[in-house]
Parts: C-alpha cells; structure tokens; sequence
DNA sequence: CCCATATGAGACACCTTTGTCTCAGGCAGG
DNA sequence: CCTGCCTGAGACAAAGGTGTCTCATATGGG
C-alpha cells in the first residue's frame, strides 16, 4: 500500500502553506488553499476530507505548537514573570495562527471545541495564578482574565505587525511589557 | 413622498439589532438578520440595499460610537492615564461592535477602508503620544501599538464577558488596570 | 520496459446565500 | 369609504463554493 513517509510530509506541508494563507485571508477558497500550497483542489480534497477537517487539522497544529511553546517556557520554573516572558518568545511564531484559530472558534458556536484549549487554557491560568500567589502579579485581574488578553494582544500584536504598524523585531517587547508592566511608567 | 419620521427610527432598531446578532455570530444570514429584528427580508433589504451596505452602516454606526466616546472622554483633559479610563468606561457599550468591525475589516483586504478609523487611530494615538511626553507613559511601548492594544483589549474583553469568562461590571477595570498597570504587583 | 500510484484538470450536481421581483393584505390619512 | 403606501410572503434566477467523479498523464519502483 502507499503508506509512504512523503504523504505525511506533504501533508505537513500543505497544512502549513494553509495557516500561512487562511492567517492572511480567513475566507480563502479551498481553490486559493490549493493553489498557494501549490497543488491542485483534488489532490487538497485527498488530505483533507473538506474545509472542516482542513480547519480542524489547523486547530490540532495550533494546539500542538502551543502545548510545545508551553513545554519549551518552563512555566513551572522560576519567577512567574520570567516564565511568561518565556512563553510569549516561544509562542511568537503561532500568534497568527493563533488569532486566526481564535476567530474561528466563536463561529463553532453550537458544537463542543476541542479539548485542547482547555488544556492550555488551564496551563496559562495556573501560571499567572502561581504568580499571583508568589505575590508577583496583582490580586485583582483575575488568571482567567490574564489568559484571554494574553490570546488578544497576541491576536493584536499579529495582526498589528502584519500590517506593518509594529516591527517583527518589537512583538515581543511590546507583549510582554504590555501585559505585565502596563503603560503607565514605574517610578 | 412618504418621507416620514418613522422611517429613520426603523432603521436604527434595525441596525441595533442587526448589530446585537452579527457581534454574537458574525456570518450570520440577511434572514436571521431580518428574523432577529422583526422584520422580512424584503424590507430589511429596502433600508440596506445588501449585506455590504448593512456592514457599511455597521461600520459608520460604530465610527459614530467611538467619536461620541472620544468626545466624551475629553482626551485632552487632565493627566493622560485619567483620559484612557474615561474613554475606556465611555467605549464600552460599544466593544462588542467594535470587536465584530475589527475582524470583519480583515476582510477588506482590497478596498480602502472608511476614513473615520484613522481619524479615530489619530486621536487616541494623540493621546498616548501625550501621556508619553507628559512623563506618565513609558516611552518603548510606541503610541501605535497602545492604541492596538487597545482594540485588542477592548475585543477580548468583549469576547470574555460574553462567553462568561469575566464579570461584566468588571470589563473596565480589567482593560484599564491591565492597559495601564500591567500584571505585575508595584511596589 | 511495465505497472501501480499519485496527481492535475476539468466536468458535474448540489447547496447556501443573495438580490430582485411580484402580489396580496393591512393600516392610516384624506 | 377610498386610496396610497408600507409590509410580509413567496418565487425566482444568479453567483459562489463545495464535494464528488472521471480521465489522462507522469513519475518512480520492480
């Protein structure tokens, strides 16, 4: 049979010319898809049942490169403030997949998302709540807030970089010092 | 002529309505828009001539909005960190929409979008730009992307009271205090 | 060389949404 | 009461996207 090692390659392949597009333009066609992966809509419909398991096959990516972006952060280790730090560098590369995930979610309104989210979202929770509790974080923006402007100034930072508002170079400063020292100057 | 004054009111229930469903569920139906404000397809498309001219409207009405609020919060009064709170509370009804034009922008990649966006991009970098040369703002978190923050912020939250994450009575001081405090505890 | 497999191109029907139209009913003002 | 205007309901075609199919081709392994 045609198990061969390339079909996961190319499969890998497509998918990742896939959120490089569907990040740009979230209403491509399945023919745009197949035409910046460089292949033909048949062969696209051969590795993804349809748009939904093209879209679903996304999430799984975004989660996984945000489960590895957390395992590579150490969120666990250190100063609270030193973990996220480490977690929004090592997420950087996903933010636009992220906020093009993150729009498409509110759209599966009905059916249940994959668990996943929950999984990460519960990781970032923990975190900010360790660094409230080692007195680092203030006690009045609560972790569930914190994970979900965590997810919106990534979406903005993207988005804003994208658009060439802000320098690639600065993402990372401007989230990072953003979300934990705020704007206002310290004395 | 049947230039009434009722006219013109109608048109406004609808477009709040219309505004209320489509920042829940963005792709919605001309239908469901219809069904949601009471009325038929039929004379939903006598007051917009299509869906582009409901979004069109959309779009004005939130321009509209946030002038409103601008004014409102009197940006050049006072230190500028008390402006940011006063238009943040003035801005909040409206999130909702704002967040719902922010990411339905996206989609005119093409097109020149509306003129009062950079107006109000203008005035509230004005304002950062203020607080920075005032001495209240840091100065390495450029006036741009505050202001994209800002929008980020301010659709996140949006996004997190409707789906129960966050209490609404505390949307603005979890916008405000992260905007302007950060995460981190001072001293 | 031969064959199997994957691919590209295209045709096709189907569905959803949209925009337009017509027609009948209701309501208010004259 | 009559008339004009607005409205809802429904029909209709057109457009766009999707999913499925067939067939010819090329490419690589045996």
């Amino acid at each position: 049979m045609g198990y061969r090692c390339c079909m996961a390659v190319d499969r890998e392949q497509v998918l990742r010319s896939a959120a490089a597009l569907l990040t740009r333009k979230s209403t491509a066609t399945m023919d745009e898809v197949a035409r910046a992966a460089g292949i033909s809509r048949a062969t696209l419909h051969r590795h993804f049942a349809g748009r939904d398991a093209l879209v679903r096959a996304l999430e799984e990516l975004g989660i996984a490169e945000c489960e590895a972006a957390l395992e590579a952060a150490r969120p666990d280790d250190g100063p609270a403030a030193g973990a996220v730090r480490r977690l929004v560098r090592a997420i950087e590369p996903s933010a636009a997949l992220l906020a093009f995930l993150y729009t498409e979610n509110q759209l599966f309104e009905g059916e249940e998302q994959n668990a996943g989210w929950a999984r990460i979202d519960a990781r970032l929770t923990d975190l900010f709540r360790r660094g409230q509790e080692s007195g680092e974080f203030r006690i009045d923006l609560t972790p569930a807030w914190l994970t979900e402007a965590l997810y919106g100034l990534l979406g903005a930072g993207a988005w804003a970089v994208a658009e060439g508002r802000v320098a690639r170079n600065d993402f990372n400063h401007m989230i990072v010092e953003l979300l934990l020292g705020g704007a206002l100057r310290r004395e």
